[in-house]
DNA sequence: GTCTATATCTCGATAGAC
DNA sequence: GTCTATCGAGATATAGAC
């Protein structure tokens, strides 16, 4: 699959953005190479200097864009005009196929986390100042909303939440792993039915049982 | 939370290893450094290169002997006597523990998963040819049996089996990122309510509604 | 703004005394 | 077996020409 184009415009300064988001997502923050990423970019490396001036810094950049532009992409998959169990099921399905649409993000997202809490703590804080986050602000609304028109078994909303983004973002960050060790042959099906079947399981073990 | 203890004699090459498995869980394989590791086992940096050599053997012994200890330890989680529902419950249950008294084992699979997906893969590998795995093998097994009986939804069983470890391991790579912004204040309690979540929404999401 | 050349630094690894 | 001292590779970062 080919990486997708995050920044496209033509000039270096995305070039380079797009191409350090490919080699962090990769190799993590300390095994990405500087040489690397103006080789993927095409520019000199002393380019990244000019207008990053360090790898930490072009890393925050990378960092901060990627994750506004996931946000804003997953705020689209709201509809406050249909049941709470087709939300939560609309929600599953798009933040799927947006995870799916790029699949180093996980990686770029887990690998910070593993060695950088701080980092993006402070990113995540941020995010939030600018405005509402649809996760978990909104998701956690439409669980609420759910358990009490009964639709829902009472759960925690936060422990679904982190249930849900671990069973989606798992599968693209095991990937490798899994193919050789579950025997997945033909994998655009396998994602296929993996999209349904955490619609399925999530909504059902969501829901109160008649 | 004190690190658990992995590697408890107290020979300076269990110091090591148990200095290295921190070491490696935090920053990743490149991200590690010898001599933070020396420091942490309270010895020598060339006593490291003494004992294993190099970096990349050290870091392989860590993964080898972590993996072969969880595995072993996650076996004992079935029970044939009891229902296949029972079964996942246990399951579940009892992984969830076995991850809890041991939460950096996920960021060092993660981090090795998402930079180094040769390694692992090659490990897993490994580890299979030497006996059955209970993960997946055993797990796949009990989900057919259920379906079969009909006590479960016609569910595939590989998929079932990365929700299960994807919603279990999470919780612990997202950590300290999750007490904040989802405003997680007694911790313990609800790691707590997480092994009984998960318990209820992946058992009510498997088995088939009456 | 973009390149070449080079300085500087970090870190894994080794040599050798004890 | 354990330490000190140091080497050398490889990477980030900068100086300076164009």
């Amino acid at each position: 699959m080919a990486p997708p184009v995050w920044f496209d415009e033509e000039s270096p300064k995305a070039e380079i953005l797009q191409a350090a988001l490919q080699e962090f997502a990769e190799f993590g923050k300390k095994g990405a190479r500087m040489q690397s990423i103006a080789d993927r970019a095409g520019v000199n490396k002393a380019l990244l200097h000019y207008y990053f001036s360090s790898k930490e810094n072009l890393h925050q950049e990378v960092l901060r864009r990627v994750f506004s532009r996931g946000m804003s992409q997953i705020s689209s998959s709201f509809d406050d005009t249909i049941s709470p169990g087709d939300q939560i099921r609309l929600l599953v399905r798009n933040y799927f196929t947006f995870i799916r649409s790029f699949p180093a993000l996980p990686r770029l997202l887990i690998t910070e986390m593993a060695t950088n809490q701080e980092d993006v703590t402070s990113l995540l804080a941020r995010t939030f100042e600018q405005g509402d986050l649809p996760i978990p602000g909104k998701l956690l609304e439409v669980i609420r909303q759910g358990i009490t028109s009964g639709d829902f078994r009472p759960v925690d909303p936060r422990q679904f939440l982190i249930t849900v983004i671990g069973s989606v973002v798992f599968y693209f960050i095991g990937r490798p792993l899994f193919q050789p060790v579950l025997h997945i042959t033909e994998e655009e099906a396998f994602i296929e039915q993996r999209a349904a079947h955490l619609e399925e399981l999530l909504l059902a073990g969501l829901e109160r049982k008649e």
